[in-house]
Order: structure tokens, then sequence, then C-alpha cells
DNA sequence: CTAGGGTTAG
């Protein structure tokens, strides 16, 4: 008996030695057994509870917590908030700490990651967070290490839903915007860059002869005025027409996670890679790389998170020798068997291009994990080899990988472009069984795929049923139409949506331009742009330029669709003016055809298209011998047409 | 005795 006693002393004296949870139990009932003086009951009580926590046991923590006599014990407190936390149940961490604090006990250092852990996992509460920091410093636990880093990592969460509404950002750039987005990267010159830099020289000296005036251009104004605060080391090149902006131009004040690693008296890896991370998911490319070098030039060398988090930053650089180099420092110490580091390069050498190496990487990776799957058959998807996503998805669920909503939104495009209905359709049904057809991503990459494939019922019946509608749902709903031909009830859907208050992005008004092209609608065309371009401030891509070009063209408005290429702010494609060529030949204006046969080939002096739009240009007005010498130059420069082939689905 | 990471839709 007494024996036994003296085993329990020395086991409470060292929870360390319970290596089950089955132990810890056995030991919760000897206690039981023997309990009878209320003091050691508490003490032992206290030390199984956080036994309990530790195996993340959370019914036995509460029915042990629970038996306290208020209030309990300031280590009982600690195990119940950490192991709350641990199973998720954000909202009983929070309150216990709450009584925690009621009851007068002091927080020490371990309730606070977890707590923090809490305030960052339960989103959006950013306010608690930071009341959650007072507290910390009152009972001066700022400088410690494990503290700090759950405070950065929680602003590393919650501050950036701040800053969205600070910037107001619609999911689209504005046309200012353009510049917090091209860091270290060179933006194509044209007159639109250089309207720009009028514009900013014009707004420069207004604001320099403090002229109140300036109403009508407010809003460049502000936009300038954020830019030039954001400009922090003054790397904006406006030197010939071209703007390069190097270094990060968010960085404007110093957020809370900078504020609080500078405060920092000891800082480790974990510190440095949770800055890092801050700062590439604000789009701050150019400081997250800045701190890794400051990272290096302390002791500390990466580790395997350092480089899994950076690594994206070379996928939106598109700079894939760096990416590459981070690869070989990968393989150097040991990190290439890492699933995240895999899948952090998957996605970068996709992003260069490189989908070679991305095949070469999952091939490679000892151990494929649902992520790395998913990231093989996205980027597969996206890169256009459609075939390869599919095998890769069958190659999944053979492996026993379960599909999770992120894999159908990354394979249902496959379905879509290759209007591959019948498996579109196989898919629907597994996402129904599995309830993912609520997830906005699945729903509205199934409405894609449905109206690709003519079934816009199928769409509008998906559309119905979703209970939140976001801009990609909706733009999906006007592309359905548009490809359908309801050019009209395309456009309604349009104003429908601005109507409910959800802010059209380029791809709403490509959708919409799309319906116009195919309605022949001109001028609601020109009215859409317009639209987008000044009232929403939103940069024209390619795509939208060849949709409104397109329809001039086909309207016979041919001259203003010539000007309308000519002061693009994009260079010109090969494609954009071999559809105004091909509307030259179909109204038979040979002068103009003459002129853009010309632009195409200064692109591309391969162009088969050209020569032989050119040349039936020439055929149709009966100018045969100019048609003949082009057939022959064509001969001898060797320009071939390529064959073309098309397929269908045989059910 | 507590903290950090990767992939989606038009």
């Amino acid at each position: 008996m007494k024996n036994t006693v003296e085993v329990i002393a020395n086991i409470l004296g060292n929870p360390s030695v319970i290596k089950t949870s089955s132990e810890a139990k056995q030991l919760h009932a000897q206690i039981v057994k023997r309990q009878g003086n209320a003091i050691l009951f508490a003490k032992s009580a206290a030390i199984i509870l956080s036994v309990y926590a530790n195996f993340n046991l959370l019914r036995d923590c509460l029915s042990l917590f629970n038996a306290f006599r208020y209030p309990a014990p300031g280590k009982a407190w600690k195990s119940i908030i950490r192991c709350c936390a641990s199973n998720g149940n954000f909202e009983e961490s929070v309150a216990f700490f709450k009584k925690m604090r009621a009851a007068g006990k002091l927080p020490d250092r371990n309730v606070f990651p977890s707590l923090l852990k809490t305030c960052a996992a339960h989103l959006g509460d950013l306010r608690f967070g930071e009341a959650v920091h007072c507290c910390v410093i009152r009972v001066g636990l700022d400088s410690d290490l494990f503290t700090g880093n759950a405070l950065m990592n929680m602003y590393v969460k919650l501050e950036p839903l701040n800053a969205r509404d600070v910037f107001d950002c619609c999911s689209e750039p504005k046309w200012p915007f353009r510049f917090y987005n091209c860091l270290n990267r060179t933006v194509s010159s044209g007159s639109y860059m250089q309207d720009y830099k009028d514009k900013f020289e014009v707004v420069d000296e207004k604001l320099h002869s403090s002229d109140e005036n300036a109403s009508d251009e407010q809003m460049i104004v502000d936009d300038y005025v954020s830019l030039k605060n954001n400009v922090r080391r003054s790397n904006v090149d406006c030197s010939d027409g071209e703007i390069v902006v190097v270094g990060s131009v968010l960085g404007k004040r110093k957020n809370s996670v900078e504020k609080v690693f500078e405060t920092m008296p000891v800082r480790d890896v974990v510190s440095w890679n949770t800055v890092i991370g801050g700062h590439v998911q604000n789009g701050m490319y150019e400081e997250a790389l800045l701190t890794l070098k400051d990272m290096g030039l302390g002791n500390l060398r990466p580790d395997s998170y350092t480089l899994s988090t950076i690594l994206p930053v070379f996928a939106k650089y598109v700079d894939v020798r760096k990416g590459k180099e981070i690869h070989g420092y990968a393989v150097r110490h040991g990190h290439d068997k890492d699933v995240f580091i895999g899948s952090s390069l998957i996605d970068m050498y996709a992003n260069c291009m490189q989908l070679e190496y991305s095949y070469k990487v999952f091939g490679l990776s000892p151990q494929k994990d649902r992520v790395s799957w998913n990231s093989m058959i996205a980027v597969c998807v996206q890169n256009g080899c459609f075939d390869d996503g599919l095998r890769y998805f069958r190659e999944m669920l053979k492996a026993g990988v379960e599909p999770v909503a992120f894999s159908f939104s990354s394979i249902m495009p496959a379905c879509a472009h290759l209007a591959m209905l019948c498996l579109g359709k196989e898919l629907h049904g597994y996402i129904i069984r599995r309830g993912f057809d609520d997830n906005i991503f699945v729903a509205s990459s199934l409405m894609d795929m449905y109206a690709k494939c003519g079934n816009i019922e199928t769409a509008k019946w998906i559309f119905d049923k979703m209970e939140f509608h976001d801009t990609v749902s909706w733009t999906a709903m006007i592309m359905a139409y548009a490809l359908n031909g309801h050019a009209r009830d395309a456009i309604s859907f349009f104003e429908k949506m601005e109507m409910e208050g959800v802010k059209p992005n380029s791809g709403s008004f490509l959708a919409v331009l799309t319906a116009c092209s195919h309605g022949g609608l001109v001028d609601e065309a020109q009215m859409f742009f317009d639209r987008m371009t000044l009232g929403y401030a939103i940069p024209p891509g390619i795509e939208h330029y060849a949709a409104v070009s397109d329809l001039l063209g086909r309207a016979g408005r041919l001259d203003e669709a010539y000007e309308f290429i000519c002061k693009m702010h994009i260079k010109p494609t090969d494609a954009i003016w071999l559809t105004l060529l091909s509307a030259c030949r179909v109204h038979k204006n040979v002068e103009l055809a003459e002129k853009v046969a010309k632009e195409v080939l200064a692109i591309d002096p391969e162009s088969v298209n050209a020569y032989v739009l050119l040349s039936n240009v020439y055929v149709d007005v009966g100018r045969w011998k100019e048609a003949t010498k082009l057939r022959t130059t064509m001969r001898k420069k060797g320009v071939k047409k390529n064959e073309a082939c098309s397929w269908i689905e045989v059910v």
C-alpha cells in the first residue's frame, strides 16, 4: 500500500515518464481510489490534467477541470486553455482565458502561445488579438521568444484583413495599383505608361503649387500621394518612359509584425520564418527577400520552413534561376524530401514554364500527400496539359488519396476545355456524394464546365442553388450566357451583379465583352470597355482589347479598330492583328489589309496566316497578280500551312 | 513546455 503511494508520488514528480494515454488514465484511477485529502487531490489533479492535455484528451480534461473548486490552480488553467486550442475549440479556449483573468490568475509564458494561436485561427478578431497583446505587455512577457513568435503569427493572419479595408482593394488592381504589382519587374512600355508619367508630373506640380482646385483629378492625387508615401527606397525609375519599381511599395508604415519583431530581444528561426512568411502573404516580396538576407547575416541557417515560404516568391517573379538555387540549397541540406518544399517547387517550376521539372520533382518525391497531388493536377491543367491532369487525378484516386474540393475545382477546367461533358457529369456526381457542391470554387468551375459544353440550364441551376455568389460565380454565369449566344441575358446578369453590390473584375468584363462580341453589340461593348477602364480603373488585358477590336472589325468599322489597336497600352500580339486582317478580308479593304499584314509580319515574319489572309484579300478583289506573288514569296521563304485538327467526344 | 509552412474557379 505504502509502496503504491510512493510510486504515484514519484510519477507525479516527473510526469514525463507517462508515455501513453492509458498509463495516464491508470494513474488517474489510482489517485481517485486514494483521494481523501482535498489539497493533495488538487495538486495531483492539476498534474494529471496537464498530462491529459499533452495527449489531447479534451473530454477528460474538461471533466477533471470541472471537478476543481473555484478558482482552479494556475497550472490547471493553462492546461485546459491549451487543450481546447489544440482541439479546435477556440471559443472555449478564449472563454477559459477570460475566466482565468477574472479569477485573478496571472497567465504565464505557456498560456499565450496557444491562446494567440486561437486568435489567429479563430479568424477576424484582430481587436481581441490586440487585447491579448496588451495583456502580454502588462504581465511583462513581451520579451518572451515563444510569445513573440505567436504574436507575430497572429498579426500575419489577422492584419492583412484590415489592410484590405484600408486600400479598398477590389479583387483587381486599379491602374495605379499596377505599380504595386510590378515589383522588380519591367512593365511593358507603351503609351499608357507615358500617359501616367505625364499625369504624375502634372499632379506633382499641382501638389507643390498647393493648388486646391485639383478635385477633378482627386483620385489620381490620392493614389499618387499614397504611392509616394509607399515607396520607401525611392526606387521608381521613370527615366525613359518605362516605369520600373524595384523593391516593395506596399512596405509603407511598419506593420505590427515588424514592430513585434524589432522589439524581440531574442529571435530564432521561427521568428525569422514568421516575418518572411508575413511579407510573402502580403505580396511584399522584396521585403521577404531582404529579410531572408538579413537572416543569413545572423548565424541562422534557413530551414525547410524558410525554403517553402520563399519559393512562391520566385514563382511570382518567374525567376527560375533563383528558384533553382533554392532547390539546390534544399538538396544540399537534405530538405528535398520535404513534401512542403516539393509542392512549392512543383508550383514554382510550372509558373516559370518549366513543367518538365514539375513532373520530375513530383516523380522523385518519396511521399506524396494530398497537397502535392493536387498541386500537380492544378499545374497540369493550368498549363493546358489536360490529359496529364486527368491522368494524375486518376492516379491520385488509385493511390488512395481522397480528393478534396480543391481537387475538383482544379480538374474541372480540363473537362471544360476538352468539352468532356460525360466525365464532367461523372465528377459532378462524385462531388454531390462528397458534399463538395456547396463549395464556391467547385460550383463555379462546374458552371463553367456545363457552359462550355453548351448546357446552360444546368449552369443556371447550379447558380440558383448557391447560397452566396461572389464575383467569380457571377462571372461564370455571365460567361455561360455569353458563350451560348445569349448576349442580352449576359448583359442583364452583369447589371444584376452590380446591383447586388458585387464588384466586377477584369474577368467579368471579359465575359460581358465576349457577350457583346458574339451578339454584334458594338456600342455596348465600347460602353463596357470604358466602364471598365474609366469607371472601375481596371487595366485592360490583351483579351479585352481582342474582344473589342474583333467586334469593331466584324462590324466593318475597320479604321476605328485599327486606331483602337494602335492606342493599346500593351504591345499588340499577332493574334489581335490577324483578327483585324480577317475582318479586312470580309470587308474587302485592301489598303488596310496590307498595313495590318505588315504589322503581323513585324511580330512573326513566318506568319502563315498573314500571308494566306492577305493573298485571299487580293483574290477576293480580283488582284490575282499580287496574290500569286505573295504565294511565291511564301514558298520561297518556306512558310507552310499548318495542318489543322479537331476532335469530338464519341459517347 | 508553449510558436511557424505548400496547392484551387472565369
